[in-house]
DNA sequence: TTGTTATATCAACATTTCTTGATGGAGCTA
DNA sequence: TAGCTCCATCAAGAAATGTTGATATAACAA
């Protein structure tokens, strides 16, 4: 049954989304010394508060990071196992070595 | 200056969105045993050929496949370099270890 | 030549994604 | 209390994306 591996590509589909947008990809390296609270984001990436709290959903229901509320503020944090996983997603894609040519004519 | 940085953030945006769809993930993953003519895949995808067509061109684009012409055939091989280029972009991305905490407070 | 196969591209449409500005709530602070 | 800050969410619109069916072209076969 291809169940297994369909879901596994539907995960990593996921996580590549969240990692498809450059706003996204700032906002993870932003956070990859530690936790950074929401107005912190805002002032760094010089970006609108709203468009934040939106990419950071994005990146919160793809598992790639989590919030904790503080008072006032949200600070969010990466997920270091998420990033392994799809470290890990990507690794498997690679192709075979050595890449086999094809032998002689397709299509049957 | 960012320029550097953030060109490469575009690139692994590109990458990133390439890998965003289970489609192309199929694709990439009946390419990794070599090459493949499209007609094969249409009937390993079980897909639409003008579908087929429009992903394989995604994924040419992003530099991720190329295509080589022989008689009525496409034939597609993943490019080996890209998906390590990908791999090292993902790497760079993880946080850095041991992943700090916050001190105290924030927003100055 | 005529017909068939393999593929790319196009048009049209539906869906998704992203941005902006507005609103509201929760938690401080005076 | 009233006012402010931080944040999530919503509504509306623009732009990008993916699917389908039709068309065009090149290569081959008869």
């Amino acid at each position: 049954m291809t169940t297994s591996l369909a879901s596994s590509r539907q995960r990593t589909a996921a996580l590549a989304h969240a990692l498809s947008d450059e706003t996204r990809l700032e906002i993870i390296e932003a956070l990859r010394h530690g936790e950074r609270c929401v107005c912190d984001l805002v002032t760094d990436l010089d970006a609108a508060q709203s468009r934040l709290s939106f990419h950071l959903r994005v990146l919160r229901e793809a598992g790639l990071v989590t919030d904790r509320r503080e008072g006032r503020w949200s600070f969010y944090t990466l997920v270091p196992q998420a990033m392994t996983e799809f470290h890990d997603a990507v690794v498997s894609l690679r192709p075979s070595h050595p890449l086999p040519v094809l032998g002689g004519g397709c299509c049957g």
